[in-house]
DNA sequence: CGCGCGGTTGAAGAACCTCAATTCGGGTGG
DNA sequence: CCACCCGAATTGAGGTTCTTCAACCGCGCG
């Protein structure tokens, strides 16, 4: 299999809509995000890419995307040639499995999007993004004593959350003063977790 | 292959929410629609499922899936056995590779969906809602005249938009007032091509 | 006839946005 | 070392969009 690395550093455009790319990416370390610009000029992040993630699995059947991927923090990134990989995921009914299970989680968490911003309130959308975010790091160790790294700017969450800066401004400040959770210098650190679980949970 | 018939009248629930089925399903005629509840009692529309549209391309691997699908207009719709289905896809590149542009076309979809919520206007989301529907109609030879018939109610389209169908019954009034499109009897009407292009593309 | 569903309308309010000014901290050049 | 700058966070004032609540109408149907 032939395999590219490559690295990015904070802010940097790794992949931009529409070009063509003979090779399939995923994430080795560090944040990034997809994200469209609309022709009004507003930014939707769609999703948060991980350490693990694939930039998208259509990226694994077709050469161009829909969206851009920019980086968050410093990031390594490689690239499996895409007919390699085809026939890797297809030759093994077990991996052709997996692969599936990947695409039907993506499938579940753009769902899980469209109902929050369809659905909820500001907090709520916060709340259910930090938890969402925290699970994913869970499972890669990167949560201790609930605190972790946390790259976004009040503008990231604003425009992944559909959400002006300002008001989501207002929104964490709520949830500072009622000692909730805090999020300073990068670092996330959750306070009252049954607290916050019933922000993300119920109305 | 095995497969199975089924019919459904307007209103019916044809899949709920996390129930085991060893069938995929696919809509023959008529309209359906994906969606979830919320635990505060929310609907939000998924996706509007029009003949031949899958349930979800993830039903394909998974036996059960994360949302609920009901009937929107009298429908027929059938189900392949899920093995039988795999075997079919997987066995000829050609149709894996053609199942496989179906998964990126819903990502796209899904991401479209996301976009309009997080960052539209109502007036924008239901231009856009419109244009799209239109154009999968259109696709099926079901657009005559910039005329179609429309059985969504108001509340179908405020719960697919994220809107209450208060607002909703407004922005279509304004829509009408101004003779650009019309929604009557369960038929949309056109009058203004560009006039909702415009709305839809644009700021 | 009465009932229910869907559409329409008004009034009042909540949530969120826009604009704009200020602060804060870290880096950088003089 | 200090002045300056820049990105990001914070805060206030005022406005817009959309929601909520409630009433009413029209229509098809048992």
């Amino acid at each position: 299999m032939r395999v590219s690395q490559a690295n990015g550093r904070p802010r940097q455009v790794l992949y931009r809509k529409g070009q063509p790319c003979a090779d399939v990416s995923i994430v080795r370390n560090g944040w990034a995000f997809r994200f469209a610009i609309t022709a009004s000029g507003r930014r939707q992040i769609l999703s948060f890419l991980l350490p693990g993630d694939l930039f998208s699995t259509s990226a694994v059947f077709g050469d161009r995307m829909h969206f851009s991927v920019q980086a968050l923090t410093d990031v390594a990134y490689c690239g499996f040639n895409r007919e390699d990989l085809q026939r890797l995921i297809f030759a093994d009914p077990k991996v052709s499995r997996t692969f599936a299970d990947v695409c039907s989680e993506q499938e579940a968490f753009s769902d899980d999007r469209i109902i929050d911003l369809g659905t909820r309130s500001a907090e709520e959308r916060i709340g259910r993004l930090i938890i969402e975010l925290m699970a994913r790091l869970d499972r890669r160790g990167q949560v201790h004593d609930n605190m972790f790294h946390f790259p976004l700017k009040q503008q990231h969450l604003a425009d992944a959350l559909g959400l002006t800066q300002v008001h989501v401004n207002r929104v964490l400040r709520r949830l500072r003063e009622s000692r909730i959770m805090e999020l300073s210098n990068g670092v996330l650190k959750i306070f009252n977790t049954s607290a916050i679980r019933k922000l993300a949970d119920m109305r």
